[in-house]
DNA sequence: CTGACATTTCAACATATGACGAATTGTTGT
DNA sequence: ACAACAATTCGTCATATGTTGAAATGTCAG
């Protein structure tokens, strides 16, 4: 034993390399990562993934989603969107129209779609 | 009954509106929104996620994640991280060293981070 | 090869999540 | 107020997911 380490397992990389091509995520609270765990969980559903981009293309009720996708739990999943403002909410009549609440969704999904769709990575 | 419809769900919005802030997704097949879903799914969680932003400052080794972050399961959650293309992983020695895999990555986590940052959207 | 350490895998269990049909709430037209 | 339709909520169930400790695999030093 030439170097006598007080750990076990301090003999990793020490102080962690820089990369330079990453900038790194500012300093998230806990609360606010778990908020971002609950967004990501909304998201982490084929069905819910699906209205998203359907919602994307304008806005659409209940029931016409129902209709077009052949979905019979159209109003739960959407609930789980509204719920983590993936989604906005109006009333018109008996219906209620659905659709995406801002840019961020957008860029959420599409980067989603353009990491799957690359398999190397850059 | 002025117009007689045959159904009784087309009375809704009909042709969906254009949003004219929103850019549609561009149509993704089924099976590209299925990884979509899973590579959510393997984001959707507290502690990946703050493994994610340790390593989006540099790369680290199993047992330094394990020490640093008071975490007793850092092998099964990379494992997770790693089949969705989310870290890269490479030996040194006894150690086995992760880091995140590419801006892809980057980017989801940040605007994540955005949305729920910002209570009302845009 | 043997011993010590780093990491992964396995099996069992508790918990969370999604699906479905029935009942409920809210809205419009008469 | 009543009937008809749209959407949500509720209770139950099956399935998926995360957690834990112990066993197994892989690597280095002597």
């Amino acid at each position: 034993m030439s170097e006598t380490r007080e750990g076990t397992d301090e003999g990793c990389a020490g102080e962690p390399h820089q990369h330079n091509k990453i900038r790194r995520v500012e300093r998230a609270t806990d609360g606010t990562l778990e908020k971002a765990g609950r967004l990501f969980k909304a998201l982490a559903d084929f069905e819910r993934l699906k209205l998203l981009t359907v919602l994307s293309q304008g806005e659409a009720c209940v029931s016409e989603l129902a209709t077009r996708e052949q979905m019979s739990t159209v109003s739960q999943r959407l609930k789980v969107l509204y719920n983590e403002n993936l989604v906005t909410r109006r009333r018109d009549g008996k219906h209620i129209i659905y659709g995406l609440a801002d840019h961020h969704v957008y860029k959420l999904v599409e980067n989603a779609l353009s990491h799957v769709q690359e398999p190397d990575g850059s």
